[in-house]
DNA sequence: GTTTAATGGGTAT
DNA sequence: TACCCCTTAAACT
């Protein structure tokens, strides 16, 4: 796994849930807990075939026939990776393994995560009936963006709280938060109820671009340059491979904005550190 | 060897 | 606002 893995924002878990699809969609995996903690849970579905495993914002969701659920939240150091090999017996566990799948060919370990339960089916509805559009899914009925744009406009929170609010959007995190605002130049502390409607809209129809892109790179790339460049791979069918993440203010405090030249700022806004560039968003 | 930071989020005060 | 949980690896001493 690229070493983007520890990536837990939405274009993370839509990849992870697609890759765990096609490892075990339609096989009875072996279920375990060589750590213990998730041995109950493990021992619920194991042995049982593999529905179906999707995403929903950070949420993943892995569907066992008999109505249980596996749902999995990364949290913010959470890693799930997988493994094709052909000795899956006999893989060797690494470090605190909370759950492991385990077939004649793959086998998947999850670390770290800060949720693993088996659920119901209304559980399920209970927790997708609390997150917001996921831009991943813009199709999607769920996906309308004036849900989120009524939650926007109602609130005096600034702009950079909602949107780690996963009740107004589901899947945005922390990088993509400071980086959207500076390519939109949206002043981070704007309050909800202040900012226009056009506004948001381009919020959402540039994450709605830019997600993709994270989904294929494994990467989270806001880059204008590298955006373009991945975008028309993409459109050309040919295979992405990008070495370097590069960000416009993420994790840039001090040095200077790549348009202005102006020191990159940050400070900490939900609980989690903003970068952003006074200058180019003092307005928006 | 110990401390800290990390792209999350729930709960208590 | 503070504190708690989850795990790992890099950055300290």
């Amino acid at each position: 796994m690229a070493d983007d893995g520890h990536m837990p924002e939405g274009h993370t878990l839509y990849a992870l849930a697609r890759d765990l699809d096609t490892a075990f969609r339609g096989t009875s995996p072996v279920v375990s807990s060589p750590q213990g903690k998730f041995a109950e849970g493990a021992a619920l579905v194991s042995g049982t075939e593999v529905l179906e495993a999707t995403s929903w914002g950070k949420h993943l969701l892995v569907e066992f026939a008999g109505d249980r659920i596996l749902w999995v939240h990364l949290g913010l150091i959470g890693t799930f990776t997988i493994d094709t090999t052909s000795y899956a017996g006999e893989m060797p566990v690494v470090g605190q393994v909370r759950c492991r799948f385990a077939t004649d060919d793959h086998v998947a370990d999850l670390r770290g995560p800060m949720v693993c339960d088996v659920v119901t089916p209304e559980k399920v509805d209970e927790i997708l009936g609390r997150l917001g559009p996921d831009p991943l899914r813009p199709h999607d009925v769920r996906s309308d963006p004036d849900l989120a744009w009524k939650r926007i406009q109602r609130s005096s929170k600034p702009i950079a709280e909602l949107l780690m609010d996963q009740a107004v959007l589901a899947g945005v995190g922390n990088v993509y938060r400071s980086e959207v605002l500076f390519r939109l130049r949206v002043n981070p502390f704007r309050p909800g109820d202040k900012l226009q409607r056009k506004t948001w809209r381009a919020i959402w129809e540039d994450l709605v671009a830019l997600l993709p892109l994270g989904v294929a790179t494994s990467k989270i790339v806001t880059v204008h340059e590298q955006v373009d460049e991945v975008a028309r791979l993409l459109e050309e069918g040919e295979e992405v491979r990008l070495t370097e993440r590069e960000s416009y203010v993420y994790k840039r405090q001090g040095e200077a904005c790549h348009v202005c030249g102006s020191r990159i700022r940050t400070q900490v806004v939900a609980g989690r550190n903003l970068f952003w560039c006074g200058n180019c968003q003092r307005r928006g």
